[in-house]
DNA sequence: TCCCACATGTAATGGGTTACATGATTGA
DNA sequence: TCAATCATGTAACCCATTACATGTGGGA
């Protein structure tokens, strides 16, 4: 599918960046939540896009020696952009461990399974809590039509990301419920 | 991590499977939603557990000629999947593909948006249908202390698949309502 | 001066999918 | 007899992470 390209092309697309500014976006950025790369695999790739034309850089100076490559989305690569953008793909099968932990629960005693929830729990929320801190400054960025804002795909990622947490804690304390209504405690 | 080698052991905790009847634990089974791995991953990783001496096997004849394998997990096998089971990982980073063209909302145009929300919304509503049906089914099968049930598990995923899906829904409806305010419809 | 961040690359390895390959069994 | 399912394996390839490798810039 080679997802990494259309991000990569998305990202330039909303502006010029170099490689580490990409492996940043990942790393800390705003789309952190749903795709990342190493630069590793971020400078590989670049070279090839560079090399189907999808992708331009510009070698800049910084200081007096440091050479940083800025690149740029072009034309080609703004139809290739597009042409993923509007294709519906079905639904992946994404995996989660823990969830294969959850499904196992009858290899672990009671109490094994509600440290193991409760850990889960714990995490979850300082998640949540980190994100919740992001969106109270986002929504200080933004006035309200909301879908016009320059910030809108933030603002869809972030209140995604949010929610997918909510319902994840929801769902633990609901098991961590039925798991208390076993003894052995 | 290597999670399918636990994913097998876990499996093979709950009786005795052949690799053929692993794969379609993964394709059709219970833990479906939530890990998978196709037959020629699974065949030489159980070549390899039986190698360390975690699971162990006997030819089984069907018919007349076809040999089948029944593995079945030692309790070196029973030692390791209690560790990993035990052990409090950190939370993963999942990739969602939809949610990156989503950050990329503002390289389409409101209609092309629009057209890739409702796609979404409409497959995640007929998975959710799907899960629904598997989760009626197993009501059936299950009496009250949840946690009690040799079905727990299982119930335990399908609850955690089913909000998962009704999560994504709800914000894809909130997206869709967003993106209804700007005009050019 | 020393550390951290900036900046770019390659190599080795692991995990996973697609494709290649073969054969038996069962029921329509 | 024909097709679908049962059953097991290997090979080639792709994606991704970890580790290896190097050097500059800026501030304390």
């Amino acid at each position: 599918m080679r997802v990494l390209k259309y991000a990569i092309l998305g990202l330039l697309d909303k502006g010029e960046l170099s490689g580490y500014d990409i492996a940043n976006q990942f790393k800390e950025g705003e789309i952190g939540q749903f795709w990342s790369a190493k630069h590793s695999q971020i400078y590989p790739e670049l070279k090839k896009l560079t090399d189907e034309g999808l992708i331009q850089y510009q070698t800049v100076i910084q200081g007096s020696k440091l050479e940083k490559k800025i690149y740029s989305i072009t034309p080609d690569g703004k139809q290739e952009l597009h042409e993923w953008l509007t294709h519906f793909g079905p639904i992946p099968a994404v995996k989660d461990e823990f969830m294969l932990k959850a499904y196992f629960v009858s290899s672990m005693s009671p109490n094994e399974a509600k440290d193991l929830f409760r850990d889960q729990f714990n995490k979850r929320k300082e998640k949540l809590a980190f994100l919740e801190k992001r969106f109270d400054e986002l929504q200080k960025k933004m006035t309200d039509p909301v879908a016009r804002s320059p910030h809108f795909g933030h603002y869809l990622v972030l209140t995604r990301a949010m929610e997918r947490e909510k319902g994840y804690i929801a769902w633990l304390e609901k098991a961590l419920k039925w798991l208390e209504e076993v003894p052995e405690s």
